[in-house]
RNA sequence: GCGCCCGUAGCUCAGUAGGAUAGAGCACCGGUUUCCGGGGCUGGGGGUCGCAGGUUCAAAUCCUGCCGGGCGCGCCA
């Protein structure tokens, strides 16, 4: 709504000052810090004084006079040496709430999905263990982010890249096998380098109790771990898909590193580059030219053996995803990959796409934190906290809310104890807990004077006369912009501070104002209509970040 | 050595496609409420934005150099 607005501020001004095309570009409508400096403030003065050769502040005051003419604003004023702050008028409030109530919770979300297609890539774990909080936070990132910009008007796809091929897969299986010889042979060497985990076991002893005869039959050693292998990495992905399903994540794509091999799409995307003059031979070895976009060297995709390299593999994954034809495409890694993305984007815009393309959003360490000591994790000696362990701890709506409220580019300390905390030091509990108020208020009404705000209702807002009104309703009207703001940053950490704000506004609002008066039965209609509309953005903000809009606290 | 990320209040962090007096929570101090040494409400103190230059009407934000911390730099995946 901030774009209408600005759009009608520039035609406005136009219309006397011709130089303002020429600044459009650095026009920028902001949402000031302070509320004293208006709901909207716009730069335009600052921007015209080289070209009209005059002082800001006198720009800034024939502007003034322009932006009175609109129906928009209640007031217009400069200030700060030049910039013209708007006050937005009831009207504009009445209107807003009016959507709000008709959008539900999908409030400022655009109604079509025209503009383009984006592919999120995220999780991808190696199915060769149970999640980690790395992917948890990974897949809050990606889930958050998709459902931003499906909240933008795009049309988004979840996938899930498989690595189901390679050497992880392999040990995988070795692991396995020996787990399960060990059953009946405990001296059984294990391999140096397995996965120690308690989970090898289980499968193991499903397999014994199951498949014994089978494995025992193949002839071949290795035959009988690629069974392993493979039984193995599909129980561990149902696994994967349940956690992720259990924390809301669900994906539209699985993609199989290993298809890639067997369908000779490398050999197919290989060829493509081959024709773009990126391939050479050099020392046994295939590479690419990456340098020619950027990379510091150029990378071996078939190395002396014959065998490809990863890389190989992941030119040939997102050569199928470019063939797939989407706009964009983002994908969410672990932070240690962050050296890996020149080589992968420069193989990437040999395919003749634009620059930003393809994104990626990085995903640093978390740290658990009891009792203000750091749980120390060790892959190795199998002594870490699953995804699993710390929802069946802490909550679902805990675990999302806390991986979002930092950027997912900086470490997270995860503080278990405070997200136990049933008091409002607890931010989860503290925007929860506004919108079960609001629900309380609503029964309340409902059971004390026989009036149901749950059903549609209208009420007259020119009864909201406190400040706090005002501040809620300017509030509630700038949501929109600030969901996408968060959404065309690639910041979905941003959600949690929008929600925290409004939340903690309403809390304020319900600390110092009653809502159930029968003395005034119009005035209380007012702030229920109010409330429900604090509701729905409430709605809206838990919906895209996929919590629970809990009704009783 | 090169590259990327981070450095903001005592602590954990927001704020960085330049914008007005740099924010929040916790901790700390005060007022108030409650049966309450807990909880609620409310007010306050607290900052060389790592350092030093530069660009600009305007810099936490952009540029350069330095300091401190993390990560990455394979014909590994």
């Amino acid at each position: 709504m901030k774009e209408e607005i600005k759009a009608e501020i520039i035609k406005q001004l136009e219309k006397d000052i011709p130089e303002v095309s020429q600044v459009k570009q650095k026009i920028k409508l902001e949402i000031p810090k302070e509320d004293r400096f208006g709901d909207l403030s716009i730069n335009v003065a600052f921007l015209l004084a080289r070209f009209l050769k005059k002082k800001p502040v006198e720009i800034a005051n024939q502007i003034k006079q322009m932006l009175e003419e609109l129906p928009y604003f209640s007031k217009v004023e400069v200030a700060g040496g030049g910039f013209v702050n708007l006050f937005l008028s009831k009207e504009y409030y009445r209107d807003v709430l009016k959507q709000i109530l008709k959008e539900k919770d999908r409030y400022g979300a655009a109604l079509k999905k025209n503009r383009g297609r984006i592919n999120v890539e995220f999780v991808s774990a190696n199915p060769t263990g149970p999640l980690h909080l790395g992917h948890g936070r990974g897949a809050v990132v990606g889930n958050v982010q998709s459902n931003l910009y499906d909240y933008l008007g795009y049309k988004v796809e979840r996938e899930f890249y498989i690595n189901d091929a390679g050497r992880q897969i392999k040990k995988l299986g070795e692991s396995v096998y020996a787990r399960f010889r060990q059953i009946d042979q405990p001296d059984y060497p294990f391999p140096e380098d397995g996965y120690h985990g308690d989970y090898i076991k289980e499968i193991a002893q499903h397999l014994y109790r199951y498949e014994k005869e089978k494995i025992l039959s193949f002839v071949d050693e290795k035959q009988a771990v690629d069974f392993c292998s493979e039984f193995a990495k599909e129980m561990l992905l149902e696994k994967i898909k349940e956690d992720l399903k259990e924390f809301g994540v669900e994906f539209d794509i699985w993609f199989s590193e290993k298809k890639l091999y067997t369908s000779g799409k490398v050999e197919e995307a290989i060829r493509f580059l081959k024709e773009k003059g990126m391939i050479y031979e050099k020392e046994g070895a295939v590479w690419v030219k990456t340098t020619l976009y950027g990379d510091d060297k150029d990378r071996v995709i078939i190395k002396s053996d014959g065998s490809y390299t990863y890389f190989a593999g992941d030119i040939a994954y997102h050569y199928d995803k470019f063939k797939r034809g989407y706009d964009s495409i983002v994908n969410v890694w672990g932070a240690d990959h962050h050296g890996y993305f020149p080589r992968l984007k420069a193989a990437v815009m040999a395919f003749g796409v634009p620059e930003d393309w393809i994104k990626v959003m990085f995903i640093q360490l978390v740290k658990l934190f009891r009792n203000g000591q750091e749980i120390k994790m060790s892959k190795r000696s199998g002594s870490f906290v699953t995804l699993k362990e710390l929802i069946e701890e802490v909550g679902k709506d805990a675990v999302i809310y806390f991986f979002l409220t930092k950027d997912s580019n900086t470490h997270l300390n995860f503080d278990i104890d405070l997200a136990l905390k049933k008091s409002s030091e607890n931010p989860v509990y503290y925007v929860q807990y506004a919108h079960a108020r609001i629900c309380s208020v609503f029964r309340e009404a409902k059971e004390r004077f026989g009036f149901d705000p749950e059903q549609d209702f209208e009420a007259d807002i020119n009864l909201l006369k406190e400040e706090q009104e005002r501040i809620l309703m300017k509030h509630l009207a700038m949501i929109p912009d600030l969901i996408k703001e968060a959404g065309e940053k690639q910041q979905p950490h941003k959600l949690t501070q929008i929600t925290y704000d409004l939340a903690s506004d309403f809390h304020y609002y319900y600390n110092h104002f009653k809502f159930l008066t029968k003395d005034d039965e119009s005035l209380m209609r007012a702030r229920l209509y109010l409330l429900k509309g604090i509701r729905e953005a409430l709605r809206t903000l838990f919906k895209l970040m996929g919590i629970t809009p809990v009704e009783r606290m």
